[in-house]
DNA sequence: CAATAGATTAGAATGATTTTAAAGAAGAAA
DNA sequence: TTTCTTCTTTAAAATCATTCTAATCTATTG
């Protein structure tokens, strides 16, 4: 039983407890994606970046995929520009540095930043999550 | 001399000042902006709006505006959801709640909410804002 | 292997925003 | 006021990211 019987097993084990079908696109996403940690990408820059590594995937299936991935709670979307989805692999509690200048965007830990005294939501709401930008310039 | 001969002179003294031309249009939009607090717009509810209240105005002008008092300093862009900007009337330090059932933004007093422990910029670069969007859901 | 449910794709469609180029209005000068 | 210049507005086209469509393909199950 040599690895080619058993491709990938880590990114295909992530894909099966996702209930998402091990496609040849979605494991070559899932590796460049998850077998580096905590990335930050643009549909288009994933894109770009599976070409190069030879996987052949439309634009269409990496926004599905990306999409899947953060339904399925292995990614997280983050908004920071109109006009433009980053995706992070990180999906632990922390925020972010965003880069006005370069557009690039950086993990903050957790614990490196809090919020005090996060106000009550409205009646009849619940706080889902809180996202913390700080913009930086050179 | 009776009002028509100073017209609007509150806004039309906010334009002078941010070496805008006081033209109809703008006036008119800075009307609806600016002599009500706190609003929170996109560009295609601004131009119902406008509209409605038997202003002429184009869709690509109302983005102009936008841009042009944004860029004046007299609003600031929320960033909440890819493709889609929020306008802010309230330029003072202060946060939001971003109802994500109905895409309504709410405004948190600067004081009702802080950071603690803004972790240091990386080297080069500076703290230009810190944005916090707390979301919530019913 | 065959059937089928789900996935991928090229290309069209969408939606928000920006650009273009032409016509219009404001400020300055005479 | 008249003219000149500069800035604005506009409709329409263009752009950009993203989603949809409908046809083709592939992973899974029997």
């Amino acid at each position: 039983m040599n690895s080619s019987n058993r491709p990938f097993s880590q990114v295909h084990d992530i894909l099966r407890k996702a209930g998402l079908r091990p496609t040849r696109q979605r494991l070559g996403l899932a590796r460049l994606l998850f077998e580096n940690d905590d990335r930050h990408v643009t549909a288009e820059q994933l894109h770009t970046e599976a070409t190069g590594a030879n996987l052949r995937v439309s634009l269409a299936t990496i926004y599905n995929t990306l999409n899947q991935f953060t339904g399925a709670g292995l990614m997280r979307e983050v908004v920071v520009e109109p006009g433009r989805s980053y995706f992070d692999t990180n999906t632990t509690d922390h925020h972010h540095f965003f880069h006005e200048d370069t557009g690039r965007l950086l993990d903050i830990p957790g614990d490196a930043i809090s919020v005090s005294k996060v106000p009550e939501p409205p009646t009849g709401t619940h706080v889902e999550r809180v996202d913390i930008i700080v913009r930086i310039r050179e």
